[in-house]
DNA sequence: AGCGGTCAAGTTGAT
DNA sequence: ATCAACTTGACCGCT
């Protein structure tokens, strides 16, 4: 049994998520408004777009949403930074995300996070690894009242010294609170940190590995799938999460990384359909519609 | 309505 | 040196 996930977003369902520029904020504060009325009207939105992303993908059976990090967008920004309970409606959004935390394990919709680019828990910078831990928090206080089991972040960067790098990570992690560690998980990219960098962490930290098989083909290691795959399940507490997406210039372009629109069914690893129950994040530009047609060709 | 310029942030590698 | 890529183009402001 496998549980797809959908990304962020839709092509054509009318779902919206919208955000917000700090530039912005600075002009409209500047002319005398609040900017925390214009981001309650942004969350509202948001959190409202949240229940229809729920109860779209009950309808269409498919297991589990990824909350793009926009979700309360600034929030971490030094000029801006707010949380739920400093906006106008904030008691009535805590609420009614609590009211969405039902719905979703009614539903049985599975929720992630993966926080973006700039989260490096592993930089030699101390003021990067604290922006990353902030971010993390943030992360950490909607995912607790949403009822998300993952916040998936990468390895971070390479610094001509990934053992070292790694290092840091584990003592970075040291500083983060219950409510992240329990739901941090590691992915492979396509650049630095394969699989087999990643599980002596995962081992330490007793973190996830989510294995994205498409990174794997881009940035390969001594693992087979069949290893990473068996590996990576290994270090999962909870219902365990991959990654698929295929290249958008096929794999004789010396760009394999860009995602298609759509997931190719070569590109699947036939054995996934005879490992547990799973949840398969479908990173494809194309959204519902690529997921539709996967699951067809899927035929689950 | 359509379009061009802009957007907080880190790191890497292609050009 | 510049810039695209990454989980994601969305948004404002002008015409």
């Amino acid at each position: 049994m496998i549980r797809l996930g959908l990304c962020c977003k839709f092509i054509d369902q009318p779902i919206k998520f919208r955000t917000a520029t700090a530039n912005y904020l600075k002009r409209h504060k500047e002319k005398g408004e609040d900017p925390y009325v214009y981001l309650n009207d942004i969350v509202n939105n948001n959190v409202d777009s949240l229940e229809k992303a729920i109860l779209y993908c009950h309808s269409i059976g498919v297991g589990s949403f990824r909350i793009g990090s926009d979700f309360l967008p600034i929030s971490t920004h030094p000029d801006f930074h707010y949380t739920l309970k400093d906006l106008p409606d904030g008691s009535k959004l805590i609420a009614k995300l609590k009211e969405i935390a039902l719905l979703a394990k009614e539903k049985n919709v599975r929720l992630t996070f993966h926080p973006s680019q700039f989260v490096i828990l592993n930089s030699p910078k101390d003021d990067v690894v604290e922006k990353a831990i902030a971010d993390l928090e943030y992360h950490a206080s909607i995912a607790e009242l949403v009822g998300a089991d993952v916040i998936n972040i990468h390895g971070g960067g390479g610094y001509g010294d990934k053992l070292s790098a790694l290092a840091r990570f584990e003592e970075n992690f040291k500083h983060l609170s219950p409510k992240v560690k329990k739901r941090l998980t590691v992915e492979n990219d396509d650049k630095i940190y394969t699989p087999n960098d990643l599980l002596p962490l995962c081992k330490q930290l007793n973190i996830p590995l989510v294995y994205d098989v498409h990174h794997h083909r881009c940035l390969k290691d001594i693992l087979t799938e069949e290893q990473a795959t068996n590996a990576a399940l290994e270090t999962w507490n909870r219902e365990p999460l991959f990654h698929i997406s295929s290249p958008l210039y096929g794999w004789d372009s010396n760009k394999t990384h860009h995602h298609h629109d759509y997931i190719d069914i070569n590109d699947f690893p036939k054995f996934w359909k005879s490992i547990g129950p799973f949840t398969l994040e479908v990173e494809a530009k194309a959204k519902e519609l690529a997921i539709l047609k996967f699951k067809k060709e899927l035929s689950i």
